[in-house]
DNA sequence: GCGGTCTGACACAATCCGTTACAAAGATTC
DNA sequence: GAATCTTTGTAACGGATTGTGTCAGACCGC
């Protein structure tokens, strides 16, 4: 798992107990922890609380079942997330880059106001009742997911938003998704806006870098007239 | 921060835990709730679902982490919008605006004062006699269950409520009910409703997330003319 | 061009939801 | 108080949604 997560791109410490990551936390700047419930002769819970009285490290936990009342005890004591054995190398990949990603902008997330309208390219985007109407007035039904996603772009049009990006303000929490999930989102979205991928007008592919709403966005706040 | 947000018009009453809130809702008019998650020997946030459950009052919560779980968690419980200490007044002051404004833009009051009559899409809902009239004027029977759940959609307009939220809402806590009643209930309030399951116009599903009741709903305290 | 990497598309599988049928619990009638 | 009807929760099934695997093609640096 070391090797793995360092393959990943990041820099990875074990310790075997809780004297050890002590230890470590001083020695370190430590973004992250993953902890393992099931440890020799110690309490992983009373671990995660006493850590997250004293530090506000994000914490995701191991535990070998997948009990759900270990999961809201686990969540209680102070974990970010909860992940039961066993798991791919890559759940928990995708897990610590959502909780990164979440403790990263934990205090800017507080819900914005959505305008009451949202135009673009003779489209509208009707926020209050999840529809989305073509420029000939016609309703075109998009599921939870699309109109999820079609709002995070369309109140953030002219930014490149990569895919973690977008899972998060998407799907907001639970999304245990891999980010190439968007992909085929996009993809979606792009054949119900008439948006062809080889040269998109809505919305732009950026290689490397995610997706980017192009059209500029008309707020009304007002009702219709 | 009682002064500073006088000193920006608004009157301000302090209490130290829930009974005293109870209390001082019992007494006051509250237009919106300002709520620390961390109390002595108390527990915020079901502090704030049974707030929720029972009354729309806007809820601001404070809470000492950024943590990530405790945002979700809390936003989950129904709080309109939330903050992580430290924080300045002014953004507090910034927030507290934000959240009245919209509650006043969405028509929502605390159904303490439930009114006389609501209206939606032409169809009128009168509380007091249990009764939904369709838009020719035709009496709809409704059983008690249905009334219940059309109730707690149609004083929550434009909110995603989740299965467990309507079960609270609708049967009130002592029920024992898996939250899949509530699907069954929806189908049939849909049916009632004239509302296509396949692209739903009042009761739309949130896949995921539970269901959001669309229409923009008017209340009526007078009488009809 | 060439090789590696990234993206688009499609098929498939897992999950979630809508509906129906049925059973249990309440209400109503006689 | 028993038969019947109504209401309502649960189970089950089929359909819709959505994430994942895979592969072909596009893009980019060289």
């Amino acid at each position: 798992m070391q090797r793995f997560l360092r393959d990943h791109g990041y820099r990875v410490s074990t310790v075997a107990n809780g004297v050890e990551m002590k230890k470590c936390l001083a020695d370190a700047a430590i973004d992250l922890i993953v902890l393992d419930l099931m440890m020799p002769g110690e309490d992983g819970l009373t671990l995660c609380r006493n850590l997250r009285a004293e530090s506000a490290v994000p914490i995701i936990m191991l535990t070998a079942m997948g009990e759900e009342t270990d999961r809201i005890i686990g969540l209680e004591m102070g974990a970010d997330d909860y992940l039961a054995k066993p798991f791919s190398p890559r759940e928990l990949l995708a897990r610590i880059k959502a909780v990164l990603r979440r403790s990263e902008t934990a205090n800017q997330r507080s819900p914005r106001e959505v305008p009451e309208r949202l135009r673009f390219l003779g489209w509208t985007l009707l926020p209050g009742a999840r529809e989305l109407i073509d420029p000939d007035q016609t309703l075109i039904p998009l599921s939870t997911a699309e109109f999820a996603l079609l709002m995070a772009f369309a109140t953030r049009p002219g930014r490149v938003l990569s895919r973690d990006q977008l899972l998060d303000l998407a799907r907001g929490r639970d999304t245990h998704a891999f980010d190439r999930a968007i992909d085929t989102l996009v993809s979606r979205l792009r054949r119900k806006l008439g948006d062809e991928p080889r040269n998109p007008q809505i919305i732009k592919t950026v290689r490397g870098g995610g997706y980017m709403f192009a059209p500029k966005v008309e707020h009304n706040d007002a009702p219709l007239a």
